[in-house]
DNA sequence: AACCAAATCAACCGCATATCG
DNA sequence: TCGATATGCGGTTGATTTGGT
């Protein structure tokens, strides 16, 4: 019902964004608000389809993103989610303010997917020392690269050969406040986006799904134990996450 | 230097769901 | 209530980069 057209419609650009379309999108919403994505690209002024718009702001141009950097709390709080959630990107995504539910898809299916299975295997001998070929800080000196149609490629470099100069975790700990948007989150992890919101009933749909319990209420309840960020998931935590995923199976 | 396989990640695709008239 | 449209989401693809030989 209602699928909306492709957009591999002729006369749409498609593939990687140019830097003069990047500007484009970012002007208009700025000026316009985020919606209507369908009739954007037309007003815009943008040969892109709105599915396409709509993508390039929330996982790029979006200025509250966080781009790269996963820190170890960060990759613990992914695997214990998703060990919760499943492949419910978005949904891990508000949990971590800054992070799209596309890193963090790529980011498992690239690097903790395989971790996790390895620790499965491997009867968890060292649960850190194997990072596998774990990228460090792959995206701290990336230089966008350009190529001769002004393609603008944010994609992080990758980086092994690294000077140790690079502090470790520059934005550990701290959820980066959206700039332009009156967030009042607490400082623990809190959804920034309004996935989760505090009256389940009226503005979550995801929350009825769980038999005996509003998904959010779990989700804003207590994880100041597992999201204190101070490197320390404390056993606690584990319990209480294993307690809830026994629940639920 | 050239080639190739693997890794990475931005972007696309198509389905599900929400919203509106 | 129903159908059309818009939006959101997760899976997948493909271009690009890296590292090994």
């Amino acid at each position: 019902m209602g699928r909306s057209p492709c957009c591999s419609k002729e006369g749409l650009n498609r593939g990687a964004w140019t830097a003069a379309e990047d500007k484009m999108l970012t002007d208009y919403v700025k000026i316009h608000g985020e919606g209507r994505w369908r009739n954007l690209p037309k007003r815009a002024g943008l040969k892109r389809c709105g599915k396409s718009c709509r993508l390039r702001w929330l996982n790029y141009l979006r200025p509250d993103i966080k781009r790269g950097n996963i820190s170890h709390d960060e990759e613990e709080l992914i695997i214990r989610l998703h060990k919760l959630l499943g492949n419910r990107w978005s949904l891990i995504a508000g949990r971590l303010p800054g992070r799209t539910d596309n890193e963090i898809k790529n980011y498992w299916n690239t690097n903790l997917g395989k971790k996790v299975h390895d620790n499965h295997t491997t009867s968890k001998n060292s649960n850190q020392s194997h990072h596998g070929k774990m990228k460090s800080n792959p995206k701290i000196d990336s230089q966008p690269k350009t190529n001769e149609s002004n393609v603008v490629r944010t994609k992080a470099m990758r980086c092994s050969k690294v000077f140790n100069t690079i502090s470790p975790q520059p934005n550990k700990a701290q959820p980066i406040k959206a700039m332009d948007t009156p967030v009042t989150n607490p400082p623990e992890l809190c959804p920034y986006n309004g996935v989760l919101s505090p009256t389940p009933e009226e503005d979550n749909p995801l929350d009825a799904n769980l038999g005996d319990g509003w998904l959010s209420d779990l989700l804003n309840s207590d994880f100041s134990g597992l999201c204190d960020f101070n490197g320390d998931l404390s056993t606690s935590s584990e319990l209480f996450f294993k307690d809830m995923v026994e629940d639920w199976t």
